[in-house]
DNA sequence: TAGATCTTGATTTCGATTCTCACTTTTGAT
DNA sequence: ATCAAAAGTGAGAATCGAAATCAAGATCTA
């Protein structure tokens, strides 16, 4: 019974972790920011800004673009979300994950997979001694078609 | 006695690629686009557009911005040159490898490393083939410190 | 050499993001 | 509750890389 997608507790840690963050640098809780955030963290995830500014307003028509914006900063700042870039000039953000997880992008569709790959990760940070570098980060992503795509593609 | 690093038969073949490549389309071989084209192959790679545009002048200062990037542009799509993105909001480009190869880039000092690891690319495939993706092309990239950033780095 | 066609370079436009600033809200102290 | 200081907001301007526009120039072919 473990996989019914109730994030909500989640949801609630990654709002106190906010919180706290807010606090330490003597920030400020408004109620954009908690709309904001509410709504990040319950949509469907890798939402661009014009996405995530569309939802939010849904709620309250009067937050302004520049806000969201902010807001967004603010969450990758203190650690909630982290921003994508999969190259179409939109930067996408996701709530963190438990653990690391690259992705699939379908150029057909938009549709984004994500995977876990152990045995790559480990190859990635062997390359890398190899050449005397310290890696901080990485960025692993597989361009391509989905299975509908390329249905779609066969039919032309 | 195979790498003295003289690509200068590379250079002549990549230009026979785009003089067939212009005279199929109907285009126009113009002293522009020689320039931009000799001056992007003899330069180190992975320019910015800024920094081939700055290599160009030295030779004929009256060169447009906006011709080298249609000239580019061009590269690319005759398959003499590959865009690269590292994240820093500047399109580089690199003449296009004999074989593929991925990034190691420093965020310290602006370093590009290649590398190849036929490991990775292999797993990569696997996992797409399980998610039944058709992978096009691939981005992996890591980020960190070269030996000498982090020499520098621990001086701090 | 003419003339159709393509190319150029200066400039404008674009789209995403950041900045500016007058006005508002929050917060902690009275 | 009231106040003042500090931070936040939203509308619009500024920025930045890239792409589009367009009049003037170069190329190529018959
Ligand atoms: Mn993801
Ligand atoms: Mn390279
Ligand atoms: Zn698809
Ligand atoms: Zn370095």
């Amino acid at each position: 019974m473990a996989s019914l997608k109730d994030n909500s507790a989640e949801r609630q840690e990654k709002k106190e972790i906010l919180r706290r963050y807010i606090e330490e640098k003597g920030l400020k809780s408004t109620v954009q920011r908690d709309l904001i955030t509410d709504t990040f963290l319950k949509a469907k995830t890798h939402l661009s800004l014009e996405e995530l500014l569309r939802e939010v307003r849904k709620k309250n028509p009067r937050i302004g673009y520049a806000t969201v914006y902010r807001t967004m900063k603010l969450l990758t700042e203190c650690g909630i979300a982290v921003e994508r870039n999969f190259g179409d000039g939109q930067t996408r953000y996701e709530p963190i994950p438990e653990s690391h997880h690259d992705h699939l992008i379908c150029t057909g569709c938009g549709k984004i997979l994500e995977f876990e790959d152990e045995r790559i990760e480990r190859l990635q940070y062997e390359v890398a001694r190899e050449r005397n570098f310290k890696v901080k980060s990485h960025k692993l992503e597989l361009y391509g078609l989905c299975l509908e795509c390329q249905k779609k593609e066969k039919r032309t």
